[in-house]
DNA sequence: ATACAATAATTGTATATACAAATGTATTTT
DNA sequence: AAAATACATTTGTATATACAATTATTGTAT
């Protein structure tokens, strides 16, 4: 992947400037790659990111603060989102018995069917997002991040 | 930054999905980093792009595909970005008189003023996402994101 | 017990983005 | 020259996301 190639410029790019585009094109080719994955079960990458942390309760309900504590990409309208999770059946949403301010949201059994099927996709999507990449280098990657 | 924590998971995450799991947090802070410095200016980080595209024309005019192929993040509505920028009165835009199917379209000169300012900003926006970050470190991330 | 503040989620509204269809113009083929 | 194709952009429509205001409920202070 050159920068200078794929935004088309002659220019010299300073290093602390290139590498920030660096990463944005890189982290734009993951989410097309994922995109493109999930683009057939008609979930964006967000919605696939709450069915998983619904899947990891185990059971138990997770409410909306919950859900947004632990998304990736944390965003301003996670009840929106999970509205659409329910409008296609994969999650559903109950008021919290306990405390009426609170929403108790699970997934659903076809949620879980689809789920599994769309992991089994995204592994290979990631597998061959990586496939240069060595177990070094992903060290390399994940210390160099935790400067950030 | 601690994928761990951010997400709020106790789960080993496996080093493959950790490292993406990390790009994806990294960039959304830089995103926001540099949402939160374009905003006063009530443009996005693409209409950014888009006025230093059109600014590194020198003068003469750009047509939409040129746009395009040199947006970082590239997008499938670049016409309504530049309606944008039109209204705001950064950009203007006339029929290209060699071929009228194509559109040219130029910086303002009160484009440029603004860009001027947004630009000392974003710069030490940069920074200050890189302020822990050393050159060869710089250097390291950049042949590693060549591999991708 | 009432008033006030804090919490949790929803709703309204605006902007951003994706994608397909449509429009207008130029080029190529027959 | 007319028809077909290719090109460049725009428009319609749907979804996604951001942010502020609102609603409903609970907790706290007086």
């Amino acid at each position: 992947m050159n920068v200078e190639k794929i935004i088309k410029t002659e220019k010299e790019i300073p290093l602390e400037s290139r590498t920030i585009i660096h990463f944005m094109l890189v982290n734009n080719k993951i989410n097309e790659a994922f995109a493109d994955i999930l683009k057939p079960y008609d979930v964006s990458l967000q919605q696939f990111n709450v069915l998983r942390i619904l899947r990891g309760q185990n059971g138990k309900p997770a409410n909306l603060s919950t859900l947004n504590e632990r998304m990736v990409t944390k965003m301003s309208n996670t009840t929106r989102l999970v509205d659409k999770l329910i409008l296609k059946g994969f999650a559903n949403r109950i008021v919290c018995p306990s405390n009426r301010r609170k929403v108790e949201i699970n997934i659903t059994s076809e949620g879980k069917k689809v789920l599994k099927r769309m992991d089994t996709a995204m592994q290979k999507a990631e597998k061959s997002i990586l496939k240069n990449i060595s177990t070094k280098e992903l060290e390399q990657l994940n210390s160099l991040f935790n400067k950030f």
